[in-house]
DNA sequence: ACAAATTGGAGAGCAGTGCTCTTGCATATG
DNA sequence: CATATGCAAGAGCACTGCTCTCCAATTTGT
């Protein structure tokens, strides 16, 4: 099935996705930590050198899989929001937050190799902003959508003085146009609620103190839906 | 210096002391995974199998590295609290959330080590659970302070259902008496936030979106303070 | 106080790792 | 068709965690 006769360039792209698929269902058994390039190569019949004509180093290969797992996160997420287009948006915050608390259970070593601790000096190239982007902008679209058209107001119990230059200005004025400055803020704080229990569950600082997740992790957005939706809502 | 005569009790105790904080100094430079028993000896003038009259297993050296990171932190938000004791709820919740965000900045490869992703196939033994317990119950004693006395109002802008055996009742009975069940699940949105925070922080991801993370973090703390201080504070 | 038992360091050694370099063959290009 | 490039193989280097044996020093039991 593997020994069709192929070009060069082909085989090459071949190799390269055998190589992090293999990967993938290694880290899947041991983690990241654990991966090795030597079992890799093994695992596909291959000596451990001729890996590096694909992968110049280890961290090369973690990279790819990094933009890999947000790029499959993000495509999740998408497909979610995709399914409740006709939903209210709080409606829509709950599918899009389950679907990617979902695809962390389905596959925690790549969540943990992404929203983890990150490999020691290690700086994500430029690549990887952009795929780890996709999800967070899924989260920001339902906002957006939510203060599209009118007069609905901030659920503000007490006021909070938003200092500028607080956020980053240029990517919330295109993702979240007409959305009030403390909403943009608060949605950050949405975002990474939702990551933080992600973590807490799979990492399992919750063990002791939270029971039934499931039902937790609904409340959770339940709240957070408060936070950031308009009060008509 | 260290060749005072000393009983084999006091010997080992000093030995054992040695290799956590060689480990430790060793670990600020180059983070955890490349944390080597090898390098740990040499370090120490010592041969690498002596090590493991120590420690059985690097896992269990970072086991117990583990569990005194969490007491540092423990101890550092265990002081902070001691030195505001005076201060309004709100203050309190500030100067604490502050010193867990310093303490992580200043040991971020041990924050790594304790909130970022699990060494895979590693389960945490109870030892560890005790020493995490800490930092958690200082922000839980905040809450429980704002709430003792009386006649104070939750703050829900919308009534969310609190299901029975969501979570664990034993602890919070204990140590947050007198608190409703809705802030009580909320503590518990406003302990993941704070690491959430931290995390995302530390780990890279606010790069693009939040740009004054000092600011960014009091506006953060000051909601966290809205959902779980009764309405008079 | 002396023999016995325990403890801890030294050193060699095993299987594994990431990575480099050279060799030789197959494919693609002028 | 000759030449240049691509890729697999294999040996080898420096490193890792961990085990085992050996031996000296200390602690313990009588």
């Amino acid at each position: 099935m593997s020994d069709v006769r192929r070009s060069r360039a082909e085989a090459r792209v071949h190799q390269i996705e055998t190589i992090k698929s293999t990967s993938r269902r290694l880290m899947a058994k041991s983690g990241a930590p654990a991966l090795s390039l030597r079992e890799v190569a093994r695992e596909m019949g291959l000596v451990s050198s001729a890996i590096y004509r694909y992968f110049p180093t280890r961290d090369d290969l973690l990279t790819a899989l990094i933009v890999d797992a947000y790029n499959d996160l993000g495509a999740s997420a998408e497909r979610a929001m995709a399914r409740c287009v006709e939903g209210d948006p709080r409606r829509r915050l709950h599918v899009v937050a389950g679907s990617i608390r979902r695809w962390a259970k389905r596959n925690p070593h790549e969540y943990a190799l992404i929203y983890g601790s990150p490999i020691p000096g290690y700086d994500a190239p430029e690549l990887t902003i952009a795929a780890a982007t996709r999800v967070t902008l899924v989260l920001a679209t339902i906002v957006a959508d939510a203060w599209r058209g009118a007069e609905k107001g901030v659920r503000a119990v007490v006021d909070v003085p938003i200092h500028d230059g607080m956020l980053e200005r240029r990517g919330f004025e295109r993702v979240m146009p007409g959305v009030p400055d403390v909403t943009r803020a608060r949605a950050i704080i949405v975002w990474s609620q939702i990551f933080g229990f992600v973590s807490f569950e799979l990492f399992g600082h919750y063990k002791g103190s939270v029971r039934n997740t499931n039902r937790y992790f609904d409340f959770v957005v339940d709240e957070m839906a408060n936070l950031v939706l308009p009060t008509s809502v």
